[in-house]
DNA sequence: ATTAGCACTCTCCAAGTTAGAGTGCTAATA
DNA sequence: TATTAGCACTCTAACTTGGAGAGTGCTAAT
């Protein structure tokens, strides 16, 4: 479905009013701030070719035009490549911020989220690397107190997660040094979501494990592997209050309902493909429901060649673009730079 | 300022008719719902005088009365110790709630914030043992990669911390030793408080240090304790929306962009005072200016004597009282208890 | 193919109106 | 003296009304 290159121009023109200030856009707008050498009432007839083709919809009518989702979707497709001036001086600005995070390698992302949002005054969002398909290379049982134990799960070159479970019976070193060569054993040199699958399975089969042993091993797996070890970050609700856009309450009701349950983020996001490049989800194209009245501009950050995270930015389907597109992918480019860089 | 008795009681059922719902209250309404055996013109001379001593307010003539916080706090302080039905009810569903947490210790406070705010349906938040006052027992430093390092802090039986930092040039593992032997030496055995006190200082006197080593193991030093280490956990705020309190959108706003930032509510939460009990906050009396539009109901849990961690709700100052202090009672004795237990 | 002009539609805002709730005061009552 | 009934008064919230403004769609002229 591709258009003309006069009815272009004016979804453009369009779209652009609408971001800079919402309510619906005007004929006599377009012809005012863009000079096309076209009349308002040209404009109009084109405008309403452009609301038959779905690019557009009316409010009511005798209003003005306000883009569909799909109208949008052309205007990113068709963003060229060159960067604004606006988005140059931006990501001059993101570099002089984004230099600070050097120091401190570990508040990366909580620092990067807070980052994005300001500069968009949308929601930033990262996400910490997935490790489901980290190789496991080794568990370690420690006693903690009594009926406690800590349980830390070791990567080739670094610790996974640590943490403390409650187990029925009291253990003795010795039982523990029983328990994680066993573990050991078994699952070492797998991924984490291997293990994961077959300690599910194992479970499953419970009914012919006679084995004590194994069996409170597995149940210890299962514990310390249930945890969805993501960390999420996310910042700039109150940026994204701000916005003309929420003068209704109701749509921030159904938005906060969805942040607070950071695995539904966290599902979104692993949607994402491990694709290079900056992603961008408009309205109704998000693959999750609760998140088709927004936008969403996302991008894996990687090290060297192996995804890593996501960082991405939410905003209202009225987002701007061009900018979150130059901010989420300046972002990536700069993790993904300073992981493999500092290997 | 002591009320007898039948005005005491008519602030009381204002209070509780406000409560359950809001908008202000009128003579006939407490005639009706608390029948005290008084016409609605009594009740109103009694009512004018709550005015006059505060406890009460009008929004405009003619309009019902409004609890004061000075009023509300008279309730609270009247709040009979015995708990009523409904609170031994919600009492009873919280143990339920609460005995799941016992196996997974490790995120305890994220479920305890979570339950605090689905029962309320106010904002639950707790805050993770600060450590400042913990005694450091051990600094490693463990080359991580090129230009950075893994630090790790270990108290008696715990590692307080870990982080990885950058550092300005390439270090050998014998250089770490050297410094981390320097950092021991003269840092371990004292509370994280004091350490950080003492390189502040120090670092204000950088002139007269000459030594390299020692401004690099300094520096360091700061970078790992800078960060606020206190984990806090948020939640409810979708809750929180949902309430007839909040058609306002501007509350809402500065609500969001004070919770936004940790570090303020976790300086809130450090002023509760290691006292027994559940404390309550009623709007102004609240210790930040950002929250005097909202009541803090906290208290700390303990580890045997020694003060740990704060859970607490956060709510509009037309708040459920009764029920929110029973829940964070309950709550933060159910912590102290397997703290204190699982020892 | 484009434009000017005009009738029509819809929203937004401000002003006016009404109904309802609640008070304060005064005079009557126990 | 404490309480109550009754009434006038006040204030708000909700609804109506009537432009003003913005924008469209259509038609006829260019």
């Amino acid at each position: 479905m591709s258009l003309d290159e006069r009815s272009g121009q004016i979804l453009q023109a369009v779209i652009q009013l609408y971001i800079s200030s919402p309510g619906p856009v005007g004929s006599r707008a377009v012809t005012k701030k863009f000079p096309l050498g076209l009349s308002s009432a040209t404009i109009r007839n084109i405008m309403s070719d452009l609301e038959e083709l779905g690019f557009l919809r009316q409010p009511h009518t005798s209003a003005g035009r306000v883009p569909t989702d799909v109208g949008y979707r052309f205007y990113v497709d068709t963003l060229t490549a060159e960067k604004s001036d606006a988005d140059a001086e931006l990501a001059s600005e993101m570099s002089r911020k984004l230099d600070l995070f050097r120091k401190d390698v570990d508040s990366f992302l909580d620092n990067a989220s807070r980052m994005l949002s300001e500069l968009s005054h949308y929601i930033g969002i990262s996400v910490s690397p997935n490790s489901n398909r980290t190789i496991l290379s080794r568990i370690e049982l420690v006693p903690y107190r009594k009926n406690q134990i800590a349980v830390v799960l070791f990567a080739e070159d670094t610790i996974i997660r640590s943490k403390i479970i409650s187990v029925e019976q009291e253990m003795s070193r010795s039982d523990l040094n029983r328990l994680s060569d066993y573990i050991n054993e078994r699952f070492s040199g797998y991924s984490l979501d291997l293990v994961r699958k077959t300690i599910i399975e194992e479970i499953a089969n419970e009914r012919i494990i006679c084995n004590s042993l194994i069996s409170e091993a597995t149940r210890i797996c299962r514990d310390v592997l249930a945890i969805s070890d993501s960390d999420i970050f996310i910042s700039g609700l109150s940026e994204m209050i701000n916005l003309p856009d929420f003068c209704d309450i109701n749509r921030i009701r159904g938005l906060l309902k969805t942040l607070e349950d950071k695995h539904i983020i966290l599902g979104l996001l692993e949607k994402i493909s491990d694709t290079d490049g900056t992603q961008v989800f408009i309205g109704s194209e998000n693959p999750l429901d609760e998140m088709k009245q927004f936008s969403l501009v996302a991008a894996r950050y990687k090290e060297g060649n192996r995804p890593m995270g996501t960082i991405g930015i939410i905003g209202p389907t009225r987002m701007n673009y061009s900018q979150a597109i130059t901010l989420v992918d300046t972002t990536a480019r700069f993790i993904t730079e300073i992981l493999t860089y500092n290997r």
